[in-house]
RNA sequence: GCCCCAUUCGUCCAGCGGCCUAGGACGCCGGCCUUUCACGCCGGUAACACGGGUUCGAAUCCCGUAUGGGGUGCCA
């Protein structure tokens, strides 16, 4: 049998990183199965799909580069076959209706002396359906349930501890743990692949799968948690989880991909940056670990720097444009030179790690300082050695060479501080006044090809200007 | 409270009874390279939660304890 599995989002708004990684462990194993995969949202809470659902799932599901085979299926569209399953459990006698309310499931249990929660009120009571009437699974009360997990192994539950869970709601809506088991069973699901948050709700569908006569269920296989640096769950409330953040910040996809896949998993040969290709080729849902993992940024950080440094320079350049042109920039839009950018980008490239990175570096050559930097100023030209005699120097040895030679450029800089150190036998570097008076820092990518892109007339200004204020 | 799950360097992962005086990666700390900052290279730091078993032999199997997490809804 070939596998089939889903990724089941609820359309609550963005993608977050645990979806996103959920998504992806599903799809790594039907891609390493030759399984199929399945696109499911789970909306039966009745809310709209469409434009707000692609924007906010498949999208961002795009960019990552995982497909599905099928669907998307909206669960609220099989609301009938829902219903009939409802309707066939209470036939059955395996689930009834009740009107209690939750005040009136809270005020009996403590009447009662009993722990908080529902026990069985209404079982006997021939409750009749109507507007506000929900419908409770009968629990078997006991023995037990076990699930086969393929990275927990066993888990059983006993159903003593399973009370009479709400299948349907008062509004007519099915529950999900009836939609999935319904669903589930429909769409030939073999392979149930989702967080350890749903654990807990794995025996309860069980339970339904099974009064529904369904056969044997699916093997589950529940994902370790994604948890923050104070090892709980990732929540939208704390944490930046919106996958489309992540872009927005400039991390690749193929880097976020390959982190999210490292998260829980790991290849045998420890290799950790690879192509998506050859983690489809190794992984297994056995290998999976079983502890949280930490969703840490500066290990994600430093796959996207690697990504950013292995592209060619036209990709990156195409890549960061956005960043480069767009109106968050230092100058403006028509001062933007893609060709300065390429030429430059393989220094670029070395240096960050999130393409947001690139405007920061490469600003000064699109727009004129509009002033020092008070640390580097002080130290190439207060606290540097005779830093007027070392621009005045430059200057005149800058005018009369040809600009578009870079190594023309540099000679001419070094050269002024090598001459200086002969006169004053004390090492004299003349690169920082420059690069200072050029950029308005003390430190960024190397300075003679910039300088040459930059062009003499430029370069000489900004080296007057500097030089002007040193009097 | 009750139920469930987990526990290898600060973090992520390797390890699935002997190859472990526990390996890789990120981070951090040194050094080399360099007239900036990086990259690169070299080196270092640092872990099997604890206690009992089982076994000739345990990070690996079993049981407890501790700690952490998840769930406990007419959310999913």
């Amino acid at each position: 049998m070939t596998p089939r599995v889903r990724f089941a989002p609820a359309p609550t708004g963005f993608l977050h990183v645990g979806s996103a990684r959920s998504a992806l462990f599903n799809w790594l194993f039907a891609r390493n199965q030759g399984g199929t995969m399945v696109l499911r949202v789970e909306d039966t809470d009745a809310s709209k799909k469409t434009q707000e659902f692609v924007d906010a799932i498949v999208e961002p599901l795009q960019w990552l580069g995982i497909d599905w085979d099928e669907g998307p299926y909206f669960q609220s569209d099989r609301r009938e076959l829902h219903a009939v399953a409802v309707q066939q459990l209470v036939d059955s006698g395996r689930a009834y209706f009740c009107d209690l309310s939750r005040e009136d499931i809270d005020a009996k249990a403590e009447e009662a002396g009993l722990p908080p929660g529902y026990h069985g009120w209404s079982r006997d009571r021939d409750v009749a359906d109507g507007p506000g009437v929900v419908v409770r699974f009968r629990a078997p009360g006991e023995g037990s349930t076990v699930i086969d997990d393929e990275i927990r192994g066993m888990v059983e539950v006993q159903h003593s501890t399973v009370e009479d869970f709400v299948i349907r709601r008062g509004d007519g809506s099915p529950v999900f743990l009836i939609a999935n088991a319904v669903d589930d069973y429909e769409m030939g699901i073999t392979h149930v692949i989702r967080g350890e948050d749903l654990l807990n709700t794995a025996p309860k569908v069980v339970l339904l799968w099974n009064a529904l006569g369904y056969g044997k269920p699916p093997t589950y296989a529940h994902l370790p948690l994604l948890v923050n640096d104070q090892g709980k769950k990732l929540s939208k409330r704390r944490d930046s989880v919106a996958l489309g953040a992540f872009r927005k910040e400039g991390y690749l996809p193929e880097a976020m991909v390959n982190y999210l896949a490292l998260l829980g998993w790991g290849p045998a040969d420890e290799v950790e940056v690879r192509p998506l290709s050859e983690i489809v080729e190794l992984f297994s849902l056995d290998a999976v670990n079983k502890a949280p993992a930490m969703f840490d940024r500066k290990k994600l950080d430093h796959i996207n720097g690697e990504y950013i440094n292995a592209m060619s320079p036209a990709e990156f350049v195409a890549a960061a444009e956005p960043w480069l042109t767009g109106t968050d920039t230092l100058w403006p839009a028509e001062a933007y030179r893609p060709e300065v950018a390429e030429a430059l980008a393989p220094e670029l490239q070395q240096r960050i790690s999130k393409l947001s990175d690139a405007a920061g570096w490469l600003s000064w050559l699109f727009v004129a300082p509009s002033d020092y930097d008070e640390k580097g100023w002080t130290k190439a030209m207060v606290k540097g050695r005779v830093a007027d005699r070392v621009l005045d120097n430059v200057i005149a040895a800058l005018e009369t060479i040809d600009f578009h030679d870079p190594e023309a450029i540099e000679a001419a800089v070094m050269g002024v501080g090598a001459d200086l150190t002969e006169e004053l036998s004390d090492r004299v570097l003349s690169q920082a006044p420059v690069r200072v008076a050029l950029t308005g820092g003390g430190a960024g990518i190397p300075l003679w090809q910039a300088m040459s892109l930059l062009g003499d007339d430029e370069c000489l200004a900004r080296l007057r200007a500097a030089r002007a204020r040193l009097d």
